[in-house]
RNA sequence: GCCCAUCUGGCGGAAUUGGUAGACGCGCUGGAUUUAGGUUCCAGUGGCUUCGGUCGUGGGGGUUCAAGUCCCCCGGUGGGCACCA
């Protein structure tokens, strides 16, 4: 037998055709080009359909590796399915419109839709070197007119749901990109999520979609999205930030309590707190401020007013500062208790929230709390804990519920039952109702830029906003603007585009010259692809109705907001439209980490230094002073020296490599650390299945001993396929598991190397086959070869058009099994039991064990707990 | 401050309903093959150990025959929201 073995390692040591992985990757890549292997089944075939989407990308002109990990992803999702038995549309895209292509215009003269076309050209033959199987067929370009046609013709469908309007709001302008921005384009620290710039406000006249009217069915859905992480639910839901209260109106009086007629809406989430209210506040914006502030007042108010308007949001909205405000002169009465109390200003209101006006409750509100001490005005306490003392004081504010008093008709009534007492009373007396209130600003689409899709409406004198009839679409995108980046739309300079004829009247009018938002072509492509090549409309239901929702969506986690909250909201709205029958566009989501980048720096300059300019990996020095350096692992940048270029990868070890180490390397959600000593044990691993397969291949062929009592390996055998079909397939239909599923690939291949040489060609075979038909979703060119070296087979017959792996379930029976043998929950050993013994059975094996005899010294134990199949536990 | 995720060997990471912690791989150590290096193969690899054991999944308590897993308290890291009334 040793023998065997040695031989059988000698042949795969010394086989000549080495696994050559450039040569295989382009013969196959190009063959399956020739096949249209890649192509949607179309619906006439009734196998059920299965969508399998990666975020399409922006055509920068190069791949990077987190392109590589998303789309590697979902293709092993794509390919296993089709080996399922499914029609699959595995598509891919280009999100064309945006920034760096007309800033690369204005920097250097080349037109955006020529550099944009170049960049997608080089993209994508970098992605066909990865084996991705694309059905290019359906490719969509969002900045071709046949597309963006339609993304105005939605845009059209939006004005007419009354979904679509333009008004002057303040908004986020971004003086470096120079173009508004969408609330949630900012980030926290109030910087452009893509040029990074501070952002500053302005009052602008601004196109927006009513997201808003969707806030509710966009929050409660997410519990429809059970496959989705919690993590971009509770961001959306966070987003959205809906906050359930009241509107009460406070009449304002004058000198001797008279009403004047007016009055200030509050908006408040606890209106139980009401006879507790011992002053008003506005946001120093609000309308009714200047006719509200009586004359000995007007120079302070002024005075604080454009204090406030000076200060940059950042500096307004910061928690930690003293809370600064003036009165205003006015009162106002409290519509419950009757008490004429004062109104003041201060910046801790904020004009856009609510209706800019704030009850302040001091005694029951942290900040109202801060507000009152500061200036001096009266704290009155209306609920208590439960229990405790109604002359104490806490010296802070009390903002958990409680006990009402002070609080007239409400004495004594638990303070969430006085919620809705208040509620109620309000709405019978006419001073207030309950609101909901959302954190969620309407989304701002226009943006004053050129390389985006245009906004089909028209500006007549007579008419107002008229939109471009569906049959003159699309609006398109002139050529020959001048670029310069300073301000302004560009399309505004262009006359003969500009001037056109009211669709209405007839009369002279101006088209709209800001384009949309490039999230606007991104919120539908993945309906587009269901019906890419439809001229009449931008889909037909019957298309979008049979591929949609996505199976599985996999993308970056940066768009746990921006695109997929937009994505839904569109769903939502052609919903209504009826132009589609689902609610929701992504039934699974995978949020795969980031691809980070081995670097160093040194820890006295600060400087990066390339890991290539590294000697010794693990005592790091600095080339050019010697100094150690810190080694840690960061997203990839060019200013860091830290990234890795897709096509070097895979021009050295082969995408198969490439794909199998991204996929081992960490479970897909998480951070992947990329390191080159890492991708060389892969690169070994792929080369050892190629031995195996081929050496076992001519092993085979020269006939394995036959004699029967080689049963119990061809067992093990049989076991460890089936076990690795059964893990492969969990992994891949459940959460995808990826990096297990590899490692269920790789403790086959282990069980092999051992097995093989020992057992009759048809266990042999089966184990072999096996192993190339589980390997194909992960590595589909080396599986591919090996399958044609295996069988070629006249006609062709791709490895990737076999039917997945079936588990045999009696080959994972077995016969014994070890039986784990514990005192008092230690384990102690183990035992080779039949694996249909009887749990009494258990128990006496285990109690005459050698273990037993040990640990127990003679005693009988007190209990025993059996479990079947597993260990018996003896506790003395 | 609120919310979410997360914390396991030198490293990346595995562990069904509570049931053998560290699968698989990287790295490392020793050996075989090789003129040598590399490759390949074999063996070993959590700490401590008197070699019997014992301690070990961020820390501290608890429940249980049995806890990485359940409960309570505390902490670290990453992320989201945040003067949102």
């Amino acid at each position: 037998m040793c023998g065997t073995i040695k031989a059988f390692q000698q042949a795969a040591v010394t086989d000549p055709s080495r696994y050559r992985p450039q040569e295989i990757e382009t013969h196959w890549q190009q063959r399956w080009r020739d096949d249209q292997l890649d192509r949607t089944q179309e619906p006439s075939d009734s196998r059920p359909a299965y969508y399998a989407l990666s975020m399409f990308p922006y055509p920068s002109g190069s791949l990077h590796m987190g392109h590589v990990r998303n789309y590697v992803i979902t293709d092993v999702v794509a390919r296993q399915q089709r080996m399922l038995g499914r029609r699959v549309l595995h598509p891919m895209g280009w999100d064309a419109f945006g920034l760096p292509a007309e800033n690369a215009a204005i920097e250097r003269g080349v037109d955006p839709a020529q550099w944009t076309e170049h960049n997608i050209a080089q993209m994508r033959a970098q992605l066909e070197r990865l084996g991705l199987s694309i059905d290019w067929s359906r490719e969509v370009t969002t900045c071709k007119p046949e597309y963006y046609r339609w993304t105005q013709w939605l845009f059209l469908q939006f004005w007419e749901a009354g979904l679509a309007y333009r008004k002057e709001a303040t908004v986020n302008w971004d003086p470096l990109d120079q173009t508004v921005l969408a609330n949630e384009q900012v980030d926290g620290e109030g910087r452009s999520w893509r040029s990074g710039a501070l952002v500053e406000k302005r009052k602008l006249k601004q196109w927006f979609l009513n997201i808003t009217a969707y806030a509710d069915p966009l929050l409660d859905d997410l519990q429809d999205l059970p496959h989705w992480p919690e993590r971009v639910r509770t961001m959306q839901a966070n987003w959205i930030g809906r906050s359930t209260g009241a509107e009460l109106d406070f009449p304002v009086v004058d000198s001797d309590g008279a009403p004047t007629g007016a009055s200030i809406t509050v908006f408040t989430t606890r209106p139980d707190t009401l006879y507790g209210v011992t002053y008003l506040v506005l946001a120093p914006e609000h309308p009714l401020v200047p006719s509200l502030t009586t004359a000995e007042h007007r120079l302070t108010v002024e005075a604080f007013c454009d204090l406030v308007a000076a200060e940059s949001e950042q500096e307004r909205t910061a928690e930690d500062r003293p809370k600064r405000g003036v009165a205003i002169g006015a009162s106002v009465r409290n519509p419950a208790s009757g008490e004429i109390i004062p109104l003041w200003i201060a910046d801790y209101v904020l004009a856009d929230y609510g209706s800019g006006a704030v009850m302040g409750v001091p005694a029951h509100d942290q900040r109202d709390f801060l507000f009152a001490r500061q200036h001096e005005l009266p704290i009155r306490q209306v609920i208590i804990p439960e229990g405790s003392d109604p002359t104490a004081f806490a010296g802070g504010a009390w903002t958990e519920p409680g006990v009402m008093i002070h609080s007239g008709p409400l004495e004594g009534m638990p303070s969430e039952e006085a919620k809705g007492r208040i509620v109620a009373e309000a709405e019978a007396g006419g001073w207030g109702r309950s609101r909901v209130q959302y954190r969620l600003r309407d989304w701002l689409i226009s943006r004053q830029r050129y390389w985006g899709c245009p906004i089909p409406m028209v500006h007549c004198p007579q008419c107002g906003d008229v939109p471009v009839p569906a049959d003159q679409l699309p609006v398109l995108l002139p050529t020959g603007v001048a670029l310069e980046g300073r301000g302004g739309s560009p399309l505004g300079q262009l006359a003969s585009w500009l001037e056109v004829n009211c669709p209405s009247c007839g009369q002279p009018a101006r088209r709209e010259t800001d384009t949309m938002d490039t999230f606007m072509c991104s919120s539908w492509y993945y309906l587009r692809y269901a019906d890419p090549w439809n001229e009449q409309a931008p889909f037909s239901q019957e298309a979008v109705n049979q591929w949609l929702p996505v199976d599985q969506y996999v993308g970056g986690i940066e768009h746990a907001i921006l695109h997929l909250l937009y994505s839904r909201f569109f769903t939502k709205v052609l919903r209504d439209r009826g132009l589609l029958n689902f609610s929701e566009p992504f039934d699974r989501l995978l949020t795969q980490g980031m691809v980070q980048g081995l670097t160093y720096r040194n820890p006295q300059n600060g400087k990066y230094i390339a890991p290539a300019d590294v000697a010794d990996p693990n005592d790091p020095r600095d080339p050019n002073n010697g100094e150690r350096l810190i080694a840690s692992f960061d997203k990839m940048s060019k200013s860091k020296y830290n990234g890795v270029d897709p096509s070097s990868v895979v021009d050295r070890y082969g995408a198969d490599t490439a794909r199998m180490f991204i996929l081992f390397k960490a479970p897909p959600e998480k951070d992947l650390e990329w390191d080159d000593a890492d991708v060389e044990g892969q690169h070994r691993f792929l080369q050892r299945i190629w031995r195996l397969v081929e050496g076992a291949a001519d092993m085979a062929d020269a006939g394995a001993a036959e004699s029967s009592d080689l049963a119990s390996t061809e067992k093990d055998l049989r076991r460890a396929v089936h076990t690795a079909i059964q893990e492969v397939s969990s992994d891949l239909e459940g959460d995808l598991q990826l990096n297990t599923a590899v490692s269920e690939l790789m403790k086959l291949a282990n069980a092999m190397t051992t097995l093989l040489p020992e057992v009759r060609s048809t266990v042999a075979q089966e184990a072999i086959r096996t192993l190339v038909l589980l390997l194909a979703p992960f590595a589909p060119h080396l599986a591919e070869e090996l399958w044609h070296r295996l069988a070629p087979s006249t006609p062709f017959t791709s490895v990737h058009q076999q039917s997945w792996p079936v588990v045999d379930a009696t080959a994972l029976a077995r016969d014994t099994i070890p039986l784990v043998i514990q005192v008092k929950g230690k384990v102690r050993g183990s035992l080779e039991v039949p694996a249909d013994a009887d749990a009494s059975t258990l128990e006496q094996l285990a109690l005459q064990s050698d273990v037993a005899a040990k640990w127990l010294e003679g005693q009988p134990p007190r209990r025993v707990i059996v479990v079947p199949g597993k260990l018996v536990n003896l506790v003395p």
